[in-house]
DNA sequence: GCGGTATATTCGTTTATAGGTATATAGGGA
DNA sequence: TCCCTATATACCTATAAACGAATATACCGC
């Protein structure tokens, strides 16, 4: 993976905003979808090119995929994935976007089991 | 200027290759040029995305264009130089063209007075 | 004013990307 | 097996970007 490949998947606002997310952990495409109020083509096609450009990683939970960052990124991309976290602090769409997040995760718990609960995302890591 | 601006310039290698040259202090486009060993359009096709998206500035000094970094650049460009700086070192091309600019200087400073030598672009910052 | 040098702009072509609509795939449960 | 849900893919269109060739601009020295 090069510099041209993750400065590449950054320079789309979308995809910021899926990075940003997936900074906090694990998530599966429907909430990606729901925070970000984008249609499910749009969304999942930004995780593919992040998936091609190796910024995530998948695994499948039943029906769900869960998208993630990458367990063992390159100096290169942990260094511009720290940047990241630096910089989206000054725009509120991230703001707004991580209490979303938060909103949606309290829900779940409260929920029970779905499809990326914590609990989920726990066995699935365990393979 | 904001973050897609940056990451839309950084994701071409043309344009991550000049703004490695320029981390190093201004330069002239017929420099930049020598360095790189492109065309002349391509260079200046660069440069004036980079100016038209903040990421450069340019002064005139005679018949030449001075390019640098911005003076006052905003706080996530500050971060996303700093981090490219860190990052550029594992590719050979980038190394390879800071020993080219190096080699330059040294032969601007024998030749005397030329396009963008300390002597010129020390006189036009002064204005 | 003229010619030369440095740089920018215009135009055309090719390729990549973003987004939408419609459709396919794949797993889970009745 | 059939249906439902979650996600991906194919196909289309519009826009942007990259590059080259040719041309324009702007300053300099004579």
């Amino acid at each position: 993976m090069d510099l041209i490949s993750i400065y590449s998947c950054l320079c789309d606002r979308t995809r910021l905003r899926i990075l940003n997310l997936l900074a906090k952990g694990p998530l599966c495409v429907c909430h990606v979808q729901t925070i970000l109020g984008d249609s499910q083509v749009k969304i999942s096609k930004h995780l593919a090119y992040l998936k091609q450009h190796g910024l995530v990683e998948v695994t499948r939970e039943a029906n769900w995929r869960i998208y993630r960052l990458p367990a063992k990124p390159s100096a290169a991309l942990r260094s511009n994935l720290a940047c990241l976290q630096d910089c989206v602090h000054e725009e509120p769409v991230f703001r707004r976007d991580l209490a979303a997040l938060k909103a949606l995760q309290a829900t779940i718990e409260a929920d029970g089991p779905a499809c990326c609960s914590p609990r989920l995302v726990r066995a699935e890591s365990r393979r």
